[in-house]
This record gives C-alpha cells, sequence and structure tokens, in this order.
DNA sequence: TGCCAGGCCGGGT
DNA sequence: ACCCGGCATGGC
C-alpha cells in the first residue's frame, strides 16, 4: 500500500528523464529538504477536505478552520447534513471564511452535484475515472479548476496536479512559464513532465504553499529564497 | 493601518 | 475573447 520513501523517489527518479523533468525535481528536492513532509490535506475525512476546498478559495486558511470547526461541534459535517441545513444557518457557521453567502452557495451548488449524481457518496463520485469526473466538476458553478483538483488530489487520492497563484509565481520567477499561461498549462506542465504519482503530487502542492507562505508572497523575499540561484 | 489570503463568477466591452 | 469589480473575515 504505502511505499516506502526510498522506493517511490527510485521510481520518480526515473520517470523524471526529461530536462524540464529534472529541474522540477530537483525544485520538489530542495522544497522537501527545506520544510519537509506537509501531511495535507489538513483535514480528518474526506467530506472535510472538499468542503475545506470550496471555503479556502482566496481566503487565508486560519479562516477556513474556524468555520470547519464550527460544522464540526454542530455535527454538521456529513453530506447529508449540510445538503438538509437551511442556507441561514449554514451562512452564520461558515462567516469566519469570508464571502459566507457565495460560499455557502457553493457548498450547496457541490451538494446538489454530489445527491443528483451519486446518491450524496463521495465514495461513489471517486470511483468515476479522474477526468471525466474533473470535466463534471468544473461545471459545478463555485468549483473551479483549482478547487476541482484539490478534491480530486486530497480527497479523492487521484492523482492531479493542483496549481495556485504561489505555484505560478515561483515558476514565472524562475523563468519556467510564461506570464501568460493559464492554469490549464502550468498543470499540464507539471503532469507532462513528472511521473503521474498521488503522493508526489500532494507533497509537492503543499511544499509550494509553504514556500509562498515563506518566502513568496508579493512582496517577494527573493534573497533569502530556499531556491535562490536554481 | 493597510495589505493580503491555498479563487471564481458574471457582466461589460 | 479578454477585463475587471465583487465577494468579506481575520491575521500580521
Amino acid at each position: 500500500m504505502a511505499k516506502k520513501n526510498s522506493e517511490r523517489m527510485q521510481v520518480i527518479k526515473q520517470s523524471g528523464s526529461t530536462p524540464i523533468g529534472e529541474k522540477l525535481l530537483k525544485i520538489y528536492h530542495i522544497l522537501y529538504h527545506n520544510f519537509g513532509p506537509q501531511h495535507w490535506w489538513p483535514g480528518e475525512s474526506p467530506f472535510e477536505i472538499a468542503v475545506g476546498a470550496i471555503l479556502t478559495q482566496n481566503t487565508a486558511w486560519k479562516n477556513v478552520e474556524k468555520a470547519i470547526a464550527n460544522l464540526k461541534k454542530a455535527n454538521l459535517l456529513t453530506p447529508k447534513a449540510l445538503y438538509e441545513l437551511p442556507y441561514p444557518y449554514l451562512v452564520e457557521l461558515i462567516r469566519p471564511a469570508g464571502f459566507f453567502n457565495i460560499k455557502a452557495k457553493r457548498l450547496k451548488n457541490f451538494l446538489c452535484f454530489l445527491f443528483n449524481e451519486y446518491n450524496g457518496n463521495l465514495t461513489k463520485m471517486f470511483a468515476e475515472e479522474t477526468e471525466p469526473l474533473r470535466q463534471k466538476l468544473l461545471k459545478v458553478t463555485g468549483i473551479g479548476p483549482e478547487t476541482a483538483d484539490s478534491i480530486l488530489l486530497y480527497a479523492g487520492n487521484k492523482p492531479t496536479f493542483v496549481v495556485d497563484t504561489y505555484t505560478k509565481r515561483v515558476l514565472l520567477r524562475h523563468h519556467l512559464i510564461f506570464e501568460e499561461a493559464d492554469y490549464e498549462q502550468i498543470r499540464n506542465f507539471f503532469m507532462e513532465h513528472l511521473p503521474q504519482d498521488t503522493h508526489l503530487f500532494n507533497e509537492y502542492h503543499a511544499l509550494f504553499v509553504s514556500l509562498g507562505k515563506n518566502y513568496c508572497r508579493p512582496k517577494p523575499l527573493c534573497e533569502k529564497c530556499v531556491l535562490k540561484g536554481i
């Protein structure tokens, strides 16, 4: 089941054989060396992770934690409970996460999708092939590419690469992509040059977030960045 | 105090 | 096809 780290690295080394793949792996190893394993996603169940993925849109994770805690305390962190919960209650519970009106709507959109298509059963949802499911998720209003990929990777353990603002910022500063590159292009960039390894994709995105929080804010601290000189 | 956070949508050109 | 305003709380 869980591969040993040494075995995993062997597989990864073999597959990252293009120059770009080598570079991406080099960056990965530097980040891993500096920040260590990230143990993402910080959530206890696939459903909690999916909810968190929607709540964290353009929002500090700290605020999302409060909202999740509210839902947990009220015993509402299940598909059925949230699906049946009237808007006004939902809005109040997720208030700390910001954008609460729109996020309540987005959560409901996801839940409607989950119940209409999979009888409210996440396991059934994740039984679908990754790409078709990704396309379906993207049609849900309020689920964009990053949210869809976060749900697929972190709640469903499916090999898809999550791209966020930090990721693009880092790649731009290291001249690995063009300014105009959109989400799909950046995602493809990683997925074409790296082995399709769920664990690698999991750690890599989490490490980018860690790097971004430490060094790669809009006001960059490139002088101190662990990737300086790469 | 002001800036920013693990985006995304919808209406206007 | 782009562009951009709006959404909102809480931490640093």
